[in-house]
DNA sequence: TCATGTGAAAACGTTCACAGCA
DNA sequence: TGCTGTGAACGTTTTCACATGA
């Protein structure tokens, strides 16, 4: 009954999917690299590194593109998350503070692939402004106040140093953009559209710390009774 | 019957907290440094964009810091969400490509605030191996696999090309480091023991243009209704 | 009085197990 | 036969509402 035809699914995507999708569209490209034509749930599961019920889940979401017996196809199936996902637009992005970070990301593997589009970058120190990268000029940070909605990007990125990003994210703010990914170590105020994410490697170091130090107390837990001294009786952990 | 006799906290933090609380560390950071010694659960919801109940629950699985009627002490939550994290521990961390972004990285206000120590940066290109990054000389990529048990990083690091990531995460698993941070657009195969991240600008633009088409969608259908006809109609957007 | 801390309820996401189809 | 697609069971996370205590 869902079969109709030029109709929209407009089946939910929960967000947990969402993050996922992107995974899954990198394992299917390696798999279209190796000219795999044909790819599994259990295949798609091993190398994302969940379980294949979910995967299968989160694909029957956008719809049943699946054989039965046989698996996806790898192409076919890249489209459509590619279509899900809305990477088969045009979004221009526009990247501030181009120091290391920034020259990173424009130049970065993430733009070549996909709909993503640098078409702006923006810098403040001299020697930076006028200078190109990937075909793009650097301009001036002010010009970016005065860029006109036509022209707008639809994502921005803010790498610049702490101090300045969220003189950055009101710029990007003021001229309508509503979308920031932010690289910067702050925490940015923005109104409640505007979509906000923060990426950095201090965010990230933290969680991982959180994960080792819970891998540590459990090697030391596991240990103790072994020892068979105070107390505890726990059961050795089964590797 | 997980009877439990070992006492202490041993309350479980979710995942979902986990990746909260370093946004609350940032949060608390910013007030520290102005100075405000108080906050409460609603401010620090307003910034991080979350809501005032889901900060409480959050912080009352750490203990129960908060003084009713006041709020939270700025320094000494900081310290407990420390703790918490394992972030007032040693965390040696490696970072394998210098790039622009392993440089980004190695500099990274990330490093210089918390307990994260830039142990080994690598690299295999002749003008780069032998020189500094802030403090750190550059080995050749070759010397990784010689690190010995007590040299190993805690976590390793990838901000290669994307096609030298999968050896470059052979090599950690190898001489046993097991938390590692994938920031090249490759995905990674490491035994189910070792935690893997990733992060790269390529999935987080696929996210981000996820919720702007779905923005885009939102808009056409709310508008749709009001217009009545074939044409648009389209109200000023109000800046 | 004001903001925390927390049970209990609701919402959400994951896993299971198997029916359905190539 | 083999693998997808999916209801139903389960587990986790969020939200609510208010008792609690400074």
């Amino acid at each position: 009954m869902v079969g109709d035809i030029g109709e929209v699914q407009a089946r939910r995507i929960p967000e947990a999917t969402v993050l996922r999708l992107p995974v899954y569209q990198r394992i299917l490209a390696e798999y279209l690299r190796s000219e795999q034509t044909t790819v599994s749930s259990e295949q798609l599961a091993n190398l994302a590194r969940v379980g294949a019920a979910k995967v299968r889940k989160d694909l029957s979401l956008l719809g049943s593109f699946g054989t039965r017996g046989t698996g996806y196809d790898t192409a076919f199936l890249m489209a459509q998350i590619d279509h899900a996902l809305g990477v088969d637009q045009d979004w221009p992005v526009a990247i501030v503070g181009i120091g290391n970070l920034g020259r990173a990301l424009a130049n970065s593997e993430g733009f070549s692939s996909r709909g993503f589009r640098v078409a702006y970058c923006f810098d403040l120190r001299g020697e930076v402004v006028g200078t190109k990268i990937g075909g793009v000029t650097v301009r001036h940070v002010d010009e970016l106040a005065g860029l006109s909605a036509s022209e707008r990007p639809s994502i921005g990125v803010v790498s610049t140093p702490a101090v300045a990003a969220q003189e950055v994210a009101d710029a990007f703010v003021e001229i309508g953009v509503r979308s920031i990914l932010n690289f910067a170590p702050r925490v940015l105020q923005v109104p409640p559209e505007v979509h906000l994410r923060y990426v950095d490697l201090s965010i990230e170091l933290q969680v991982m710390s959180f994960f080792e130090s819970r891998r540590r107390e459990a090697a030391v837990t596991a240990r103790l009774p072994l020892v068979g001294a105070v107390g505890v009786s726990r059961a050795p952990e089964p590797a």
